[in-house]
DNA sequence: GTAAGATTGGATAGTCAAGTCCAATCTGGG
DNA sequence: CCCAGATTGGACTTGACTATCCAATCTTAC
């Protein structure tokens, strides 16, 4: 049998490459902004100028566009994260990242969160599919991190003995808890005291003397 | 006028207040495990046991009970913290407080998250009230760890020129963004990661020496 | 240019949740 | 014991959302 139901991640012409994704990138932002429940398939449809049957052509269901949308917002993160990652030399360089995802965070007053933190919190317990990709998700951007402190490490910044893979999940859990308090408190005090505290434990810890 | 439309707090005969307090208990579990959206007033009466009035009796509507839930959660778990908090006298208590809430998350195998940072991350952005409410129990509750350090420098342990509102911050953001990072990686890895960094940078920075 | 297939518009069925209503029953003070 | 008010049962209205369907229009490979 041919194509049996499941609507292909790519359509074949440009002008329905273009609808899906400007019907993921819609949902995105609602759903970042309202949550996955709080955001309607009407509401995306009205939002990115589509019609119901559009949304039902290039995905199965909702779960569907869900996923895709967890796709879109890992690989935002991801790509924006990277080149900062990518160039950790020393620990004034984890500064300036640190400065960046606070700065991020100011800029919206802690309003919405971490697009991956949110979608986790709310689907991870009962939906495997979102749980299992977003811990993909988390595992890549800690990866990323732990790779800036190993290059730090052979760069001699750092002393070879640290535990790089536990403090990239420090890193990663401090900007997560950070943000989640961010979001009630707007302020981003407590992101900047739980990065701070561990960057100096690595600063303390780790740096080899010059 | 007499009580024109808001049910008050507290029902006047012993068996309102045991259903009201049912109702307030059983809709707490359902929106820590599916969240606030995802927990219909339906299920809330199946698994109460009462009738669709009587939410209604008790609630003016479905915030006015999530309003109570969050109160709920927020006394469950400041009343859990505080005698732990109230003790601290050391790092070595500091550890101690660290092993519960790991082994707390550990016993779930991290589903659920924190039951306060999980509202919040749901509720914070679209319903003021609801982000009002949270961030009060966040601070009362980083207030409860900032007292425990303050202890710990009036004994001698640690040094008085450490700034433990931001480190009692720093705590908190480490519990949350662990309790995030295990909900999808079904991992305290991270948890623990966060909350040793933390505690490690106090230890190194703070303690005076014997 | 043309036909096969992709894309689109919009109406609509089916389902379920929020909230209302009223009559029946229970509770507690006097 | 008795009744005023509290509590309870459960049907019902209203409205929104998910998903489907089919006919009309557009795209593109040939």
């Amino acid at each position: 049998m041919p194509t049996p139901a499941a609507p292909p991640e790519a359509p074949s012409t440009r002008k329905g490459r273009a609808t899906r994704e400007r019907i993921v990138a819609v949902a995105a932002d609602l759903m970042y902004r309202h949550g996955v429940a709080g955001t309607s398939t009407p509401a995306v449809r009205d939002a990115a100028g589509v019609s119901s049957s559009q949304i039902y052509h290039y995905f199965a269901d909702k779960d569907a566009l869900t996923r895709a949308v967890i796709a879109f917002q890992s690989e935002t993160i991801l790509s924006n994260q990277a080149p900062l990652l990518a160039t950790l030399d020393s620990v004034e360089a984890l500064r300036s990242w640190r400065d960046v995802v606070v700065d991020a965070a100011r800029r919206q007053n802690g309003t919405g969160g971490c697009p991956l933190g949110s979608l986790s919190s709310e689907l991870s317990d009962d939906h495997p599919w979102a749980r299992d990709a977003l811990a993909a998700s988390f595992t890549a951007w800690s990866e990323a991190i732990r790779a800036g402190l190993a290059a730090m490490i052979d760069n001699g910044t750092l002393r070879p003995e640290i535990d790089a893979t536990a403090l990239s999940l420090a890193l990663l859990a401090a900007v997560q808890g950070g943000l989640v308090l961010a979001q009630a408190q707007h302020t981003t005090d407590a992101l900047e005291a739980a990065l701070d505290a561990v960057i100096a434990h690595i600063h303390d810890h780790a740096v080899l003397p010059a």
